[in-house]
DNA sequence: CTGAAAGCGCTTACAG
DNA sequence: CTGAAAGCGCTTACAG
């Protein structure tokens, strides 16, 4: 069925004018109707809301924030939404920001660096009130000084929150997952069920996280008095289902290899897995695997991963929360750093 | 390294009258320069422009909107951005928009009519220059009268662009993968390869996508001389994993199953080959398997899932475009479809 | 309880 | 080439 239209044209916005001419009353009392803020007679309050019923009047938000200086709109930027991690901190998020009223624009930058400038000042141009960055530039180990300096300038004039390991360099606020913790979580579980040698695959010592993860897992190993290697892949994508998988291959082809292998995420952990039982030996059996941040992969698979979850609830919450308190504040701290605890999930790609 | 602040508050931002003061100049002519449209003096023109380097300045757009009655803005409202097919699209949707200019405000409505309601009435406040609507009661089969209403009456005020099978019903533009043609490509394809018994799982009536495409087998079946079937589970969360996982081993657990099992998505058929493999049975010598949508966990599987592609770049920028015509020429069409064609990608999990 | 007026930051005919 | 002025739609002291 096709509805027809009354007219073919958009119609023009009707204004708190066009309400109080209408009634024939002035503007500023149908501004204090709608806002509920000052004294309204009982009988214009009616008159007014009934207009604004009939033709479903909402102010005009650009309006408003021309006058109180703020635009209930959050910058969040990404290198690809498509990555479910990310997704699911801005899910959190989103969920929350929206029910305190605020806006969230949601951009990719691809990774690419210029890209995230040109994002980054079109925000500002926006006048957003606060900027998410996730990703992208904040995990890079080496970076240009110009890429830091600029997050430093922005965030001097506008509310920032980082998300990334060691986000400190930027002088920023940053909310994170607790890596350490996270590995800590995972190699104490390990060790407990009598596992020893322990390879870390999937990650480069390019980006902050996995370079993170690795010295973790290397400064804990020598405290649980385990055996723990890094293989990093080079010429993959590292990250990605294939390096995990490439790597698993190399593995397998050496003369003896590790009791487990831990995944820098559940995508190269999976990968693994699947060399591993194309090579004819059984998860966890033969070979236990482990993977991070608890996608929604790590459970679609004959064999379920044991992950290591952000809690991304809470992650969001926090991320938001933080945001928040900059923007109510309107100070700009800059140096605090929020961790995220995780918790460990354990599977059955582990005994 | 933690960098200090030169002070703790957010400074004001600076206006064009802050440039304008400090020159000597009125506003109006820094007005015309960083517009570029007007005349100004070479000599006013590099003195403004140093100071906009100077200061960063940026001009405030909600100011600028306030004047120019658009926002460059459009919302964009989907159920969850943790599902990779909408994540996907908005990625490719968000790159054209943004490289003209305009920002997307991302919304996750978790399926819930009424929450949805909620948020398409705050873009309206947020005077979006455009709306994109894609999955929750876009979806429906069944949906109360109101819920039609509400985008109906919206549409002749914003922009409006649906993404989803049928939605005509709502009498707005729609953009939608085309599903006839993606079941045509695949059944001819299955048809090719000799295949006759097809059975198709993880979908529901309720839904107006995956009904679509069951009558589209249907009607597709007689021609091709098929022998096509639909086996909906209920009590799952239809388009899971889980959903294509149970339904495959009730099959299996029949006297005879048919010799492909064509997955609603690719979730469901990746539930559907664990299912088989898990019974000792082979993909695709035994039985084969199909998805639909072809996402990333597609190719991340032993067996990698013969696929139908909405071509996403193609799709995203198509509803950018659609949107756009609407925008730019400030008038409501509400009625053309524009379905885009999708394509089969042939993987190892078919013959 | 109400209205006139100023102001948020910008743009744009208009007059010079 | 430039500036004064009006206006985008709203809010908010201020005076009544």
């Amino acid at each position: 069925m096709i509805i027809s239209d009354d007219s073919n044209l958009v119609k023009r916005n009707i204004t708190i004018y066009d309400i109080a001419k209408e009634i024939g009353i002035s503007a500023a009392t149908v501004s204090r109707a709608i806002s509920g803020r000052g004294y309204v007679s009982e009988k214009n309050k009616t008159r007014i809301f009934e207009l604004v019923e009939k033709y479903n009047f909402r102010p005009n938000t650009f309006a408003q924030n021309l006058k109180a200086g703020f635009t209930k709109t959050i910058g969040y930027i990404v290198p690809h939404i498509g990555n479910e991690y990310f997704a699911k901190v801005y899910y959190e998020f989103e969920k929350w920001a929206s029910s305190h009223g605020y806006m969230t624009i949601l951009l990719n930058s691809k990774g690419d660096y210029e890209l995230e400038s040109k994002l980054l000042s079109s925000l500002k141009e926006k006048h957003v009130d606060g900027i998410v960055m996730m990703g992208g530039r904040i995990d890079a180990m080496e970076l240009p000084e110009r890429y830091i300096k600029e997050i430093q300038e922005l965030k001097q004039i506008i509310p920032f929150i980082a998300c990334g390991a060691k986000v400190e360099r930027f002088g920023c606020t940053g909310v994170y997952s607790d890596d350490e913790k996270g590995v800590g979580q995972l190699l104490d579980f390990l060790k407990t069920k009598g596992y020893k040698r322990i390879c870390f695959i999937g990650g480069g010592d390019e980006y902050y996280p996995s370079y993170y993860k690795k010295i973790c897992s290397y400064r804990l190993s020598e405290k649980l008095n385990l055996d723990v290697s890094v293989r990093w892949l080079t010429g993959y994508e590292v990250f990605s289902y294939e390096s995990g998988y490439e790597s698993m291959k190399i593995i397998l082809k050496e003369e003896s290899y590790p009791e487990v292998i831990c995944g820098i995420n559940d995508y190269v952990a999976l990968g693994a897995v699947n060399a591993i039982m194309e090579a004819g030996l059984r998860v966890p059996e033969d070979i236990a695997v482990t993977g991070y941040d608890n996608v929604s992969i790590a459970t679609m698979t004959p064999v379920q991963i044991t992950s290591v979850n952000p809690r991304y609830e809470y992650y969001g919450k926090k991320v938001f929360n933080s945001l928040q308190k900059l923007i109510l504040k309107k100070e700009v701290h800059g140096e605090s750093v929020v961790l995220v605890k995780p918790e460990l999930i354990v599977r059955n790609s582990t005994l």
